[in-house]
DNA sequence: AGCCCACGGGG
DNA sequence: GTGTACGTGGGCT
């Protein structure tokens, strides 16, 4: 038996005869090296839990279909003990038809954590975290590809261990690709790529076209055809960690595929030997390449700015505070046309496109790469959720920790039913030029409030003494001051943890180390800062109006005897909202 | 006011 | 893939 090291960029699973195997995607990392991993894991098995109503007739009615483990187990649900059936399944494909029939049963309540992706039960149950290394045991197989860059194939027998440690260097290729029509944006069916713009961020810059130039990072290719095999084998050479672009999800991998399908291009892009594929995501598609992550920065950046509109231009303008060379979308198909000087620009555009990726992915990837560490899914997931379902696939991860049951997702019925919350207090401003203008931020208000007030679905009841209970003022709400609840305990600790890297910050005396740190709690506070927001959001889990209202309820009262306190002090508040208040400081 | 529907980014 | 965005703003009834 021997062990492989490697950082964990991905996780899927295959079907190897009627089994499921997991497949951690990984980069075995060192002086230099870039080799990827495959280990594959046989041993994981898909399971639910069921709620019965009297639990010996569940066990029979259940033991009628042909499972593969029935097992009582004690968990936590809303903070009371109840006995449950683990129901262990051959194939992860079996949840979806027999969650249905199970549910049906006389005998069952319901069933809990039945939509569970597969590859996140893993990673949560093995406490791994993408981004971070994994020590595995095991026996190398025989590699059966032959790509420039062959991945080691490994079968892993027994636990695989998380390592914890700093973040080893990640490759990142960036894209861009060019096609142009007369008359606005470019046809799939009849419009050809006519460049694509490759950079990474480590100093590889290239143009390839089928239009030569005297510029050199410019190479000429003979056809439309011959340019997507050379993209092809650009990636397969780099074998980049990441691949990232600008609305790559919607536009470029999409474009890429329809015109490879037509000119008979495999794109074999993934690590695997995969080919690229698309998977639906809601409405939208997002562009999967095996075992290397694909970023699209896109939807990233709606999360992390706020902004009017969020154009590559626009973006690079607020990150870096400084104008992006732009070529307008009508121009590129004369500047392709006409040739000379004007095509020479084209090539400088589609370059600088693709570096811009390349240096806006430098200043928001370790902010997505943090959180993906933290939260504990893989980072093409992550890039592409709302923060609230980050935070809810925390909580999932801890729910698992701390033995409680995770409430099911809502029924399109259930949420078309709840309603949404109250929002913060707001103070109309007091019209003027004001000076000595100072603001109070109660930005980390409504964590501290859950956790002092143990605002929590498990903490919240109906009748309660007044010395065992806080009461929200307004709604009424009443929380048990014991135990402490769920969510505050999570909280806690994400707060807690912030504290301990902000004194490690402090101490740290590399720049590089503090800057690693601080951006570590950033994604700690991110994470804090919108928790509170599960409660409010309708689709959530923990969705809990009481717990939603009685937390803006309690900002309320905090931000309006604040101001009046700052009266005391000489100040005259102006203005507030949710988050804090303005005031002028009149003495 | 309430409902429906289109839109975002990309060339 | 143990799946099916999301929030908003305009036009219309």
């Amino acid at each position: 038996m021997e062990r492989k090291r490697f950082l964990l960029l991905d996780i899927d699973y295959v079907t190897e005869n009627d089994e499921a195997v997991i497949r951690l995607f990984g980069k075995i990392k060192g002086d230099g090296e870039n080799k990827s991993i495959i280990a594959k894991d046989k041993s994981f098995k898909p399971y639910i839990y069921v709620y019965p109503h009297e639990i010996q007739e569940c066990m029979e009615e259940l033991g009628e279909l042909n499972l593969k483990k029935i097992e009582k187990v004690r968990k936590k649900d809303v903070g009371i003990y109840k006995e449950f059936l683990k129901i262990t399944l051959k194939h992860p494909q079996e949840v979806p038809k027999l969650r249905e029939k199970i549910w049906s049963m006389d005998t069952v309540v319901e069933v809990r954590e039945h939509d569970i992706p597969f590859y996140r039960r893993y990673l949560i149950d093995k406490g791994l975290f993408p981004m971070q290394e994994v020590e595995v045991q095991g026996t190398s197989m025989e590699s059966s590809f032959s790509s420039p860059e062959d991945p080691c194939i490994f079968e892993i027998d027994g636990e695989p261990l998380p390592i914890s440690t700093g973040l080893p260097e990640i490759k990142v290729l960036s894209f861009d690709i060019e096609a142009c029509n007369p008359k606005g944006m470019p046809q799939v069916k009849q419009d050809p790529i006519i460049m694509i713009s490759l950079s990474s961020n480590q100093g590889f810059k290239k143009v390839y076209s089928t239009k030569p130039s005297k510029n050199d990072f410019v190479e000429e290719l003979s056809s439309e055809k011959e340019l997507l095999q050379k993209f092809v084998d650009v990636v397969k050479n780099e074998n980049p960690d990441l691949i990232t672009g600008y609305n790559t999800d919607i536009f470029d991998f999409p474009y890429i595929r329809d015109r490879a399908a037509r000119l008979g291009v495999t794109l074999d892009l993934g690590v695997d030997g995969s080919e690229l594929k698309f998977m639906r995501r809601g409405f939208a598609n997002s562009a999967v390449i095996k075992g290397r992550i694909h970023v699209d920065l896109y939807p990233s950046m709606r999360r992390f700015l706020q902004l009017d509109r969020y154009t590559l231009e626009r973006v690079y303008l607020e990150i870096f505070e400084k104008e992006k060379k732009d070529i307008n979308g009508d121009e590129i198909h004369s500047c392709w046309a006409d040739g000379g000087e004007r095509l020479e620009e084209l090539f400088e555009y589609s370059l600088d496109d693709a570096v811009a990726v390349t240096k806006i992915g430098e200043e928001m990837l370790p902010l997505s790469m943090a959180i993906t560490r933290l939260v504990g899914q893989p980072l093409f997931d992550i890039s592409r959720m709302a923060t609230g379902q980050q935070v809810e696939w925390y909580l999932i991860r801890k729910a698992y920790e701390y033995g409680d049951i995770v409430p099911n997702k809502p029924s399109a019925a259930k949420v078309a039913n709840r309603r949404r919350i109250e929002g913060g207090y707001v103070k109309e401003p007091v019209l003027g030029l004001h000076k000595n203008v100072v603001y109070f931020d109660f930005r980390s208000l409504y964590p501290s409030i859950i956790i002092s007030r143990n605002v929590s679905p498990d903490t919240l009841v109906d009748e309660c003494d007044e010395e065992n209970c806080y009461t929200a003022p307004e709604v009424g709400s009443k929380f048990l001051k014991e135990p402490v609840g769920f969510v505050p305990s999570v909280i806690g600790n994400v707060l807690n943890e912030r504290v301990k890297i902000k004194s490690r910050m402090k101490e740290a005396t590399d720049p590089r180390e503090r800057h690693v740190l601080d951006v570590q709690q950033e994604a700690l506070k991110r994470v804090a800062n919108t928790m509170y927001g599960v409660y409010g959001f309708i689709r959530f889990r923990w969705y809990c109006l009481e717990c939603a209202d009685s937390i803006t309820a309690w900002g309320r009262e905090f931000i309006k005897n604040t101001m009046k306190e700052s009266e005391k002090s000489g100040f005259k508040p102006i203005y507030a909202d949710t988050d804090g208040f303005y005031a002028t400081y009149v003495g």
